[in-house]
DNA sequence: CGAACGGTTGACAAGGGTCAAGTTCGGTGG
DNA sequence: CCACCGAACTTGACCCTTGTCAACCGTTCG
């Protein structure tokens, strides 16, 4: 408990590093942790990005971030909290589609049209920083340094869509979930994979829905995965403490785990262990 | 049959787009139909583009074009046949991530690092057009106009995926099915999509593969959909035409056709009808 | 205190996996 | 030309995983 990660602070107590909305922002931003996990980053680089900011807004639980009539020009900083972008079927269903951590920048798919059907919506409570598109496209063309950075970061969320794809397809419920979790582990705890605890401020019905199964076989799945020592949770407080990384690992066969604390560029990670 | 449009005919009868191996390559290239989806290309662009290109590669049905050990600095143009990126799995099965079809570009997604334990592999014979990711570079710093073209068909790749997933999530086996038949036909008879023909040249396993269901069930649900009047396969030739677009819509919740006919900057394409 | 919400548990049903046998078709060799 | 073979497709019987429906419990909040 002591060791604590930053991240994990966060994720524990995102009140803490809120800033009171109308003011400027000139802070720290989560999202450079992201950005330069994929190009480094210099001091000038930092500056530049902080001067396209513009003043963060805190958002509530279900609020609608961005959709084609809202922000539809900006690309959103996650500071804290947790989004979902989803998109509503004929029947009036809404099926999530993808989530968006603290540090992750939303918006990046629709970047040139497309998708515009689909909205963005905030899962917990949290705190946004808009871009001007229009802006991040002005610094691409000056510096072309941004442009690998802008694509390395959108590859990236690509790639996890498509470990998330795999995932989903290949194994059973128990599998995915396991699956899932090492993911939001991975996400969150980055570069700390050493911290065993992740928070989990989801309902099972949002799980499920992620899942592609219902909120009653999630239930099923979690006891059985607590009855495997594999993990606990902590009733009412939506905290996971995983006990058997390895096990889970093996249950899920999360063999891309790596990706996610890959960085050619910064301070290489300690990683529990691997193959 | 007689107003079969290009792309209908490059799949028919790939042979006649052929070239030969050894020879440099200046003929027309079928991603530029796709790249002019996401930004206007100039004759100049064109050029520019067709330079790039280094001598396209005939490749057999099998073929792995892209692994981290081969091609790996390369981009590859698909210009005939099928493709499909997958991952080996650590109890060896090979699980199929992503189908690349005529005119798609391969190897975005791993453009900056990343995702090292994708490989790519022929599902047809067919002929590739490889370009050297570091020339593209260059080109993208000199002209802006390419960073756009890029990041928006990586988006556009992105789009798709997310579609996908959204699929395979929310939607029983049929209609899964359904799905993967209308986003097939959607993509490769761009931009006539008043055609009702595609060619499939998967086994049903590959299939199954790519929807995460067995080819037994593959073969059962396509009986369902021919038994529902929705479509008809002409058995041995692997050709499905489409009876009745509106009704498969409607069960495969395809919503977002439009997607991928879309085109700002071509001249708009008719479609059938919609909602 | 009661309503609302999310989690848990059980009984039951259905969708889809598994296994196995049979069919069709294209290729190969005698 | 025919016999044989393998690959892919088809079909049926059976069973397991997961969805459905419902009741129940615990917490939170007005």
């Amino acid at each position: 408990m002591a060791s604590l990660s930053v991240a994990a602070d966060r994720q524990k107590n995102p009140e803490r590093h809120f800033v009171a909305e109308s003011q400027p922002w000139h802070g720290y931003a989560i999202y450079y942790e992201i950005l330069s996990h994929h190009t480094s980053l210099t001091i000038r680089d930092r500056e530049a990005l902080t001067a396209l900011q513009e003043a963060p807004k805190r958002v509530k639980k279900g609020d609608v971030i961005k959709s084609h009539a809202r922000n539809a020009k900006y690309l959103l900083a996650l500071q804290d909290g947790w989004a979902c972008s989803r998109r509503i079927t004929q029947n009036g269903h809404r099926q999530i589609i993808d989530l968006y951590l603290p540090g992750d920048i939303v918006g990046l798919r629709d970047y040139h049209g497309g998708s515009h059907f689909d909205e963005v919506a905030m899962l917990t409570e949290g705190l946004i920083i808009p871009f001007q598109k229009q802006k991040l496209d002005e610094m691409m063309r000056k510096d072309h340094h941004f442009v690998q950075g802008v694509l390395a970061t959108a590859m990236h969320q690509s790639n996890i869509m498509a470990d998330r794809l795999n995932n989903l397809i290949s194994h059973d419920a128990t599998a995915r979930l396991a699956y899932f979790i090492l993911e939001l582990h991975a996400r969150l705890n980055f570069p700390h994979p050493e911290v065993m605890n992740l928070t989990l401020p989801l309902s099972q019905q949002v799980v499920g829905d992620l899942l592609g199964m219902t909120n009653v076989h999630v239930c099923r799945c979690l006891s059985h995965l607590e009855s495997k020592g594999l993990l606990i949770r902590d009733k009412n407080s939506h905290d996971i403490r995983i006990l058997n990384y390895t096990a889970l690992l093996a249950l899920a066969g999360f063999n891309t785990a790596y990706a996610y604390s890959l960085n050619p560029y910064g301070p290489v990670p300690k990683r529990p262990q691997s193959h």
